[in-house]
DNA sequence: ACTTATCATTTTATCGATAAAAGCTTGACC
DNA sequence: GGTCAAGCTTTTATCGATAAAATGATAAGT
């Protein structure tokens, strides 16, 4: 794996996790395994609500307002935002701190580009390459797929974001390029990030089940130009959908 | 401009920088502007030398120790480790540190691969939009190559290394998405590491000017196919030359 | 001799405090 | 009224210190 963690871990700070107190020991029960380190978690926290708009794109970050809402020192939350600028969520500036990345309408357009030019190449790769387990694997994403629920109401952690996620990769990964499957999780969850921003700003376009479908059949038939043209067609429809809302919202 | 500050500074810590000790105020001045910040400047050293192989691949980072070295806290020097592992130049894992990310002769190919296959699609890109100005750049870009003197006494930071990177970037600017042309350079870099290594282990394969006129001269005539072939095999004969080498020398 | 438990050492993650910058406000001056 | 400088406030970068964790060494038990 060459990215940085980019799975989503859920778990809330602890709130009993008090450090330099010597108040009483803490042997919290539930503390099955080594607890994580709060820059982790704090990483973790901050990615969800950036990604899912709760934190609004070029909103500047209050360091010191982290700090109090998690109840830590100045290292962990920059720590984290180093993390998260390495990911594009966050920008920095020397001396001059962290804010959130912005978006455009411009950019989407070229990360839906981007996407449709790698994601062909790693797809292509797929096709000729993959073996029957990565077939298989991919008609198992799907089928995860098409059986979970959507569940709207915390769309940035949701099962179904999650299975999405995978079907995506599952079909990628048989292109043998540890490199070039990071870049285009990469580049899913900067599109992401636009799809959950436009979600939470009302949009609502019906579910893609039948172009998932209608993919993943092209795939497992090793119909490669199909194949790349439905995914392409798909990533190039939703930027068109989230170009209608945007425009609409003022973007 | 999308990944994190990617261009080498090459100023030193500056020796009379210190903090906290209010012994007699420090008017350095040669300090015209603004001093970058020390996590800048670490982070950009640290570079350096990774990419350069001065710090061996996968070998532990003992963090006190480049404290004492630059004679700054850990703060700085952990964000800089942060900021490399964004690029992959370190793996951090919690509460275990950080070490200098490895080299192997898979990820050798697993990068060749993804350069290939995402320099072909920038290549094309660039090709059918490029207009005269992007080609004007590409012909300006070879002829400083050319006229660059190789430096081998510090090839990390020399002007050919820098004037060659700028070459490969040239070719591929006219694509039209930043996020593409940034994960190319992210590639570059990657591989550039590569090289380096193998440039300090003994290797010594002649200039490629040939191959980077044929290239350009493919690249001018709008020849895509052609183009893409030798830039191509540019990628996979260095490849195959550090194979050589570092199986030689026991990787 | 070969594990395994115990203790000492090193390293990491985190804290709270501080100097230097940057940003903001106010008031003199044109 | 608009510009600009001096002073105040907020924020950032950095420090040095400390607890928790990991690592390495030592000793007991098989």
């Amino acid at each position: 794996m060459i990215s940085t963690n980019i799975f989503i871990d859920n778990k809330r700070l602890a709130g009993g996790m008090v450090f330099g107190k010597t108040e009483h020991e803490e042997h919290s029960v539930s503390d099955t395994q080594t607890s994580a380190t709060l820059t982790s978690t704090i990483f973790a926290t901050l990615r969800e609500e950036i990604l899912s708009g709760a934190l609004p794109p070029d909103s500047k970050i209050n360091i010191r307002g982290l700090c109090e809402r998690f109840d830590v020192a100045f290292s962990p939350v920059r720590e984290a935002l180093n993390r998260l600028s390495s990911q594009n969520l966050v920008r920095q500036t020397d001396r001059r701190g962290f804010k959130v990345s912005p978006v455009s309408l411009t950019e989407l357009a070229d990360i839906t580009r981007a996407r449709c030019l790698v994601n062909e190449a790693a797809l292509r790769a797929s096709i000729a390459h993959g073996g029957a387990d990565w077939e298989e694997a991919v008609v198992l994403a799907f089928h995860r797929l098409l059986r979970t629920p959507r569940d709207d109401r915390s769309p940035g952690e949701s099962q179904w974001t999650l299975a999405h996620r995978q079907f995506h990769q599952s079909l990628l990964a048989g292109c043998g390029s540890d490199w070039l499957l990071a870049y285009c999780d990469h580049l899913f969850d900067a599109a992401e990030r636009y799809r959950l921003i436009g979600l939470s700003a009302g949009g609502n376009w019906g579910d893609a089940d039948a172009e998932h479908r209608a993919i993943m059949q092209a795939v497992i038939d090793r119909k490669a130009d199909e194949a790349v043209r439905l995914l392409c067609e798909h990533f190039e429809k939703t930027k068109r959908q989230l170009r209608l809302l945007l425009a609409r919202a003022g973007g």
